[in-house]
DNA sequence: CTGTATCCTTTACGATACTG
DNA sequence: CAGTATCGTAAAGGATACAG
């Protein structure tokens, strides 16, 4: 016990839980990013209000690109937080919409996308201050 | 109106919302994308425990480099989400924490991380049926 | 309309070496 | 210990063209 470690601070072996996030190589990390990634947080945000198709999508998610827009909606789907239904008319319709356990993570989701946006004064006075003095 | 949209779903127009995460310039943008981001979720994780040091928060953010986590933990603190506190010892000692702010901001964070470790079973059920259907 | 495929650029990241 | 600097690679992302 040479070092001098910060006490009190139970290293999260005897709590043991089957997808800690905090290991690397578990798969809870991967659906986390889906998420919480650019573009995962923001489709999913926009699907808490309800069902939209893939170009009003595109369109409520200011700066996605087709091919992310793509790419997201099948990681989404494939985690299951998202359901795609297609209807075979002529144009083709498809509508996105949001799973039971995609609206449970939607609604921790918003809850922090709101807090965010609530306090986004504090943040730019706090980016301000730590420019001003220098970054330190 | 010859098109036919999904009805009933406000243009979020009417809310004018100063810092609306959804439209593409916005700030918040920025700071929920260090908020959720791959690094700074996990950091922001750790810290949420207790204060701890540089290299504290490098064992604890498993696969973490030096670099990444120098970065991020810069980011957090510029946000006003995470206080610095150096002792200039030798050798030197840094210790971080959660500001008011950033406690605030974990607690939300950590609902939906919790969740989604909750609910992986659900997500990796819902993969596998994804897959054997050949994904669509 | 709803995508996929391709190419190309930019960014993120990791490894390593080095400083105070 | 607590970082910064540099470099090379890998991944993310955007633009465009095209298909069903």
């Amino acid at each position: 016990m040479a070092t001098t470690e910060t006490p009190a601070c139970p290293s999260s072996e005897d709590e043991a839980q089957a997808f800690d996030v905090f290991a690397k190589a578990c798969p809870s990390r991967a659906t986390l990013e889906h998420i919480t990634g650019r573009w995962g947080s923001l489709t999913l945000g926009a699907l808490s209000e309800c069902t939209l198709r893939f170009n009003e999508l595109r369109r409520r998610v200011d700066g996605v690109s087709e091919k992310m827009l793509s790419q997201t909606l099948h990681a989404l789907e494939r985690d299951g937080l998202v359901h795609r239904q297609a209807a075979a008319t002529n144009p083709p319709r498809v509508d996105y919409c949001l799973t039971p356990l995609g609206r449970a993570v939607v609604e921790r989701l918003l809850s922090l996308i709101d807090l965010v946006e609530d306090r986004m004064p504090e943040v730019l006075a706090a980016r301000e201050a730590y420019d001003t003095r220098g970054g330190r």
